[in-house]
DNA sequence: ATTCTATCGGAAATCGATTTCCCAGCCTGC
DNA sequence: GCAGGCTGGGAAATCGATTTCCGATAGAAT
């Protein structure tokens, strides 16, 4: 068994009381005594236990990230954010801890609530907007501070972190248009995920301000498996009468696959087609050619997160937490002027 | 505040002690009883206090990683390795806590265990085995289960799990054998990474199986900055006045690199070099050639150090944990039949 | 000189569960 | 008919810290 408070005590001749306020650097403690503490705490090797200390306190300088890991295997995005969360955690004295099988299940939520072993959590899994509302709402019944990710979501007192998505997808649009295509195909976002409607937005935005007319045979929806989003849309695109010049994939690992395709079927990137994925994974950089995509501030989102979680914790009453970070459009080789925009 | 068991045994007129039993199935309740319990516990939405059992029971349920992100980041090692925990974690109903800036820091690792946040611990980053050692015995002091990750240990009360990284080179080196080459380059993990010697050792063996004498001249480490790991080693290559017709990279990212590299100085891969990486990153099937590389199963690695550890956990006196993962070899597009071989 | 007020430090309550200990009643076996 | 063993349930101890409350001392103010 370790050194404890009992022990300190019995060593110095000292009430814990004392000891506590020295440890803790509480007033009325003389100088002298708090060094004597001090100094045994520090020979003795004496630690707080985690446990005591949390029951007494009701807080446990843990926060709790629930995810949903199969979803986001697609991207890699969790690579980048976890590490962003864990180190401004601890710069602040806290610990991640990680729920993975949490994704969906309110019921569970309640009771990681109720326990109390977190004291705040940051909820990043794709659901709609209903869920995240009622989530919310739960979780403020029980007192448990929280955030979303990562979408920008239209109520005023709900706490979230964003990369913006409709800036995201219109200046991708934006890219193509300014290189002459004008019949671009948009690959939407598998229904899970909520981001969807805001890329979707950002694409028309876009064309509308270009005014191009934005046609509905070059919006395509992504609910296939994983396996085959890209195919499906080469398919789709291609089968039409008058098919676009360029296609948005919803990430790159799907634009990287459709590359491969493509060339398989002998149509040359970007001469014939151009494509574009989003993410800017590192795969991104190293396909022949390198894919045009947007990079997500991935790794900041996560440390935003978790610095606005901390200020809704130190302060409950504070005003909800929305932040919009921008994104970086990547232009590379696999986009180009369109050649047949002359014909 | 949350209802706590008082407010339960209030409400029931029960003793608190008969409603613990009651939850946690202990006999001496009956059946009756145990039933009023149960359904008051869940109309109340009764959850006990994690602090509160945690200081009683003298556990946490909680297992913390203690990994090092930067250095890791070079293979996206921990975006495989964490989920596989996650999951392995909680299926045994604990959780994982994430400390990322612990590395190297043993005052700090002696502190987590003193604290007894944590019923056992993962160490995931890359040290010396002198270090290793000395962190074991630190943590047995301190009566704190412990497993070892990603490499074979040279000791027999040490636990581990760790991919076979002799076999991996080895495999890499006997596939190149196979196709004709007789000069081949090894680049050398940077200094960090304890499992340098493994690799050399598998490249080594296959070599002198082979009866190829062993040159140092083909052999490089690896000291410099990441970024220009591939270049340098490209560079020394190169300049040998009878240089290599094969190199094997210590990692798919360095070899991408070297494989643009090589485009851009009009080197054919594979025609005038054969190229290998190591860990079967996404970006290695994407690239031009696509890459060969040794694919380690990282996820299972996971999933498998938590279940040992939990061993240890669940039986302290249990035999320690050693298991080494078999490796797989992906021969693709960057390596081929050496055709200066007849020259 | 006496009261007032900080300061120091200790005793005890508290956080919310689990576990030990004990008592009362009942059943069994001899 | 009685000793001994079970069973169900409650009282109290325990886990190890923090916090509140209070008494004692010393110095300042009147």
């Amino acid at each position: 068994m370790s050194v404890t408070i009992k022990d300190l005590s019995n060593a110095l001749g000292v009430s814990r009381s004392t000891i506590s306020k020295a440890l803790n650097d509480r007033p009325y403690v003389s100088p002298d005594t708090k060094a004597r503490v001090l100094r045994a705490a520090h020979e003795l090797g004496y630690q707080p236990s985690a446990a005591a200390r949390n029951l007494r306190r009701q807080r446990t300088d843990k926060i709790g990230l629930v995810v949903n890991y199969p979803i986001y295997r697609v991207s890699d995005f969790l690579a980048e954010l976890i590490p962003g969360m864990a180190s401004a955690s601890e710069a602040s004295k806290y610990n991640l801890i990680l729920y993975t099988s949490l994704a969906g299940k309110a019921e569970r939520i309640k009771s990681l609530c109720r326990s109390r072993e977190v004291d705040g959590i940051i909820i990043a899994w794709p659901q709609g907007l209903g869920e995240t509302v009622a989530l919310s709402q739960l979780m403020t019944e029980e007192d448990m501070p929280h955030i979303f990710l990562p979408r920008r979501l239209p109520h005023a007192d709900l706490s979230y972190v964003a990369t913006d998505h409709v800036q995201g997808a219109r200046l991708l649009t934006e890219h193509l248009i300014a290189l002459g295509h004008r019949r671009i195909g948009f690959q939407r976002l598998p229904e899970v995920f909520e981001t969807d409607h805001d890329r979707h937005a950002g694409y028309a935005q876009a064309l509308q301000e270009a005014q191009i007319p934005y046609d509905p045979c070059l919006v395509i929806s992504a609910n296939a498996s994983a396996e085959d989003y890209g195919e499906r849309a080469l398919n789709t695109f291609t089968a039409l009468p008058n098919p676009p010049t360029a296609i948005l994939f919803f990430t790159d690992p799907v634009a990287i696959k459709v590359l491969s395709l493509a060339k398989g079927r002998g149509i040359r990137v970007p001469q014939d087609l151009s494509i574009a994925g989003y993410d800017g994974v590192l795969s991104s950089g190293v396909t022949e050619p390198a894919l045009t995509t947007v990079r997500q501030p991935t790794s900041r989102m996560g440390e935003l997160a978790v610095d606005s979680l901390l200020r809704l914790i130190a302060n409950g009453s504070v005003e909800p937490q929305q932040h919009i970070l921008p994104v970086e459009l990547i232009a590379r080789g696999s986009t180009s002027l369109n050649l047949r925009a002359r014909v």
